[in-house]
DNA sequence: TCTGGGGTCCTAGGACCC
DNA sequence: TCTGGGGTCCTAGGACCC
């Protein structure tokens, strides 16, 4: 046990949104998105349309984000809605890490915009950690453009909540002494791992505030939530060891795409098509994360928003695409009812090293030949683009030949363990 | 007017083995 | 005449995160 940790949590504030600020001001855009009621929106017309960032100026509108845009509108009319741009995220995202890395090695990307450093032992190069947390804080605005939060404490967990006390621009620490003023009086559904759904079987048993979840008895929770309660009890009680991971120590546990198809799709070669355009980028991205799955698994939205997946274990470990959507194909064939389909979506897991990818003496397809086919193919779309090599069925356009993913510049990301 | 897309972990229940 | 009990693996579904 490590007791005088000292753990930083940095928050990009509205990420998405001050990321296109940023780069439409440097692109010569006069107005500001941030000081504007704005936000970034998909688009409604392909019915991807939900809101994924917004300014504070919309917030104060009472638009959140995950709502759907027509319902954001209505509560603000003159609200600016611009398309997302994944690829400046990532880079901004990168760009930050980097700056970052230059105040400690132990360093952890948790998602595209937040971040955990350890800053235990770092006194004597940057100071005391609030002095540090400034110093970051607006060397990151200098430098980039944006603003960021920034939480201090002993563990992640109460840096990560200490950080989102009250936003923009702001250092917060939460001491394990300060956990009953500042930390207790929040609503439960502010704590780490409490969702709508736990909230509500909290709300049962008269449980509002985090105070009064640290203060329920554990067994009782335990009996309700099973291991989810045990674990909430100790977030609310401040308790976590995790460490910061730095790097991309973690590995992957699977890799997936799911996209919403701008119509319902009612026939099979619809399907087919689209299953393949994702199959095509979760293999390039399992290729290049040098790795081979063990199952597939595919996953269907219908138009009335039921959702259900099927998933197979394979006898091989395989990264090669025709291999993985011939097992796709199978599944789509056994678990589709004939309904509408709003969404598809395609994953493999149970992924091991592609060392160890073995040949089946019973493989009669030519697996190293395949295989070839599939590298030569990655190398000419990472050096030409996705459109450059395609699949014959995607000739006339109606589908990108790959859909999803963000290419090699894949790095694990959340985990709902810390 | 209609709710994205990328993940992780946990649990219940069935199959199977000894 | 009456089907125990423990362990493991697998699948589907649900909960959570950003």
């Amino acid at each position: 046990m490590s007791k005088n940790r000292i753990i930083m949590h940095i928050d990009t504030n509205s990420a998405f949104l001050s990321w296109q600020a940023v780069y439409d001001i440097q692109s010569g855009e006069k107005t500001d998105l941030r000081e504007i009621p704005s936000a970034v929106g998909g688009n409604q017309a392909d019915r991807h349309g939900i809101i994924l960032a917004k300014s504070i100026p919309a917030k104060k509108y009472g638009i959140q984000t995950g709502e759907v845009i027509w319902q954001a509108k209505q509560k603000c009319p003159e609200l600016v809605i611009v398309p997302p741009n994944y690829y400046l995220y990532m880079k901004c995202s990168n760009t930050l890490y980097d700056l970052m890395k230059g105040y400690s090695p132990v360093l952890q990307r948790f998602s595209i915009d937040e971040m955990f450093l350890d800053y235990t032992g770092l006194e004597p190069h940057f100071g005391d950690p609030i002095t540090a947390a400034h110093l970051i804080k607006d060397h990151i605005h200098r430098e980039l453009g944006f603003t960021v939060n920034i939480g201090i404490s002993i563990n992640k967990l109460l840096a990560k909540i200490a950080g989102d006390l009250k936003k923009p621009d702001m250092v917060h620490t939460l001491w394990p002494e300060e956990i009953p003023k500042k930390m207790w009086p929040l609503p439960v559904g502010d704590l780490f791992m409490v969702g709508r759904q736990t909230q509500k079987k909290l709300l049962d048993l008269n449980i509002t505030t985090i105070g009064e979840l640290a203060n329920t008895d554990r067994k009782l929770l335990q009996m309700k939530l099973k291991s989810h309660g045990n674990l909430i009890w100790c977030y609310a009680n401040g308790l976590d060891e995790s460490a910061v991971h730095s790097g991309y120590f973690l590995q992957m546990k699977g890799i997936g795409n799911s996209t919403t198809i701008r119509f319902d799709v009612t026939d099979y070669r619809t399907a087919y098509k689209i299953l393949l355009s994702l199959t095509e980028s979760v293999a390039f991205r399992l290729r290049a994360a040098k790795s081979c799955c063990r199952v597939v698994s595919i996953e269907i939205r219908t138009s009335e928003l039921n959702y259900y997946t099927h998933q197979c274990r394979l006898h091989n470990a395989t990264n090669i695409t025709n291999e993985i959507y011939r097992n796709v194909v199978l599944l789509f064939g056994e678990a589709w009812k004939g309904e509408k389909i709003r969404h598809l979506g395609v994953r493999v897991t149970d992924l091991c090293c592609d060392e160890y990818m073995q040949a089946s003496i019973f493989d009669e397809t030519n697996a190293d030949k395949k295989q070839a086919l599939d590298t030569a193919i990655d190398i000419i779309r990472e050096k030409y683009g996705n459109t450059a090599v395609m699949r014959a069925v995607f000739a006339d356009y109606e589908f990108a030949p790959m859909t999803g993913g963000s290419g090699a510049e894949d790095y694990p990301v959340m985990s709902s363990i810390l």
